[in-house]
DNA sequence: CCATTTATATACCGATAGGTACAAAATTGA
DNA sequence: TCAATTTTGTACCTATCGGTATATAAATGG
């Protein structure tokens, strides 16, 4: 069970953090390989060694963002007891999230990769991939709120997800322009407003 | 008045068209200056004696697209005889931009640079200028329905501004992801129909 | 016809991109 | 103690980055 060779000298998750940091601040193409093992504090044959390649360590950074920063709003999504209630609840944890003082501004998945050479078409199809999730969730969520009597049986949930995950991803442009949090949550009030009329 | 040494070869617009069309697929940072000056149908000294360096390349293409491109929203805001309507109108003709199968998806001014490398941090800013600039217009033209009494005075136009700019920035995100026109003016629906309390 | 001016194409610049060869160092199992 | 294994740091690889020197070609003014 025990580890054979040296032990690694650095905590791998740690670096990751601190890779993860790097991407959402300079984006995939804008974040070099150097720069990134700077940051990390190890030298490039350390990250190789322990991510594989660009792409994977970013894909790996993703993840981690996923399970940071997205956690929670899976959580305000499953938690809320209405589906307006769960939306709601989902805009303002990403609301707070994409202009936390302590981050970068908007979300890693929307800004790390909107458009990029053709040899990184994979990673943006990645990112977007990510993002149809997001609204999927939005959208399954719709559908448990018919089947629980809190949203019209009229209701299109296709039609309702794609107008939040709009705003949502709207939220991080918002963010990265230096919008303050009062200022998205204002965003997130006018958006519900809609509700009544997006889901009849 | 006529020029003095030998006559250039190529159309100085028509490259700048093409080196839009790249940077507005690629992104800043995805376009390199090869791949532009082979799309310009020009070489490299041509590129650079003609337009500078990459940075005033890019410059200039988004200067021409928002003459293209953003000429007919800043159109439809000042047609629309109500707040109301200039506004729809506006992210009517953005939903049918983003999705013509004869440009590359979303707006230009958003999916080129949201982030990059620290050197290139002056195209982002540039971009985040130009965005703010689009969120003023949607304000001035709140305040103009204020005056002209088709939007309550009691409104608060940057609050207005602020929800259909975000809106707007996430069409192009949705686009880029694949959504219909179809779908985008369901988003637009979607988004007019907080007006009444928006405005309020 | 010739000097001047500007644009052209080729070939190149230093710097940096992503990625790796290699030898020394640090651990484990025997 | 010693072979086997893995990580470490240095130094390097090729390719491409943004940008340019240079010589030639094509125009104008005189």
């Amino acid at each position: 069970m025990a580890e054979r060779g040296r032990p690694r000298a650095f905590d791998r998750d740690e670096a990751l953090h601190r890779a993860m940091r790097v991407f959402w601040t300079c984006g995939y193409e804008g974040a070099s390989v150097s720069e990134l093992a700077q940051a990390m504090g190890i030298n490039k044959p350390s990250l190789y060694a322990a991510f594989g390649c660009k792409e994977e360590l970013f894909r790996e950074a993703i993840a981690l963002y996923g399970r940071e920063e997205g956690a929670p709003v899976g959580e305000a999504l499953a938690a809320g007891r209405t589906a307006r209630g769960a939306i709601e609840m989902a805009l303002r944890v990403n609301a707070r999230s994409y202009t936390n003082p302590d981050n970068p501004r908007g979300c890693m998945v929307v800004v790390s990769a909107l458009a990029g050479a053709p040899e990184n078409n994979p990673v943006c199809r990645f990112l977007a991939e990510n993002r149809r999730e997001s609204e999927e969730s939005f959208r399954r969520r719709v559908e448990r709120g018919i089947a629980e009597g809190d949203v019209l049986a009229s209701a299109d949930p296709a039609r309702v997800a794609a107008f939040y995950a709009t705003v949502m991803h709207g939220l991080s442009i918002q963010a990265r322009d230096g919008a303050s949090a009062a200022a998205l949550e204002k965003v997130v009030d006018s958006a519900m407003a809609a509700w009544e009329t997006v889901a009849s």
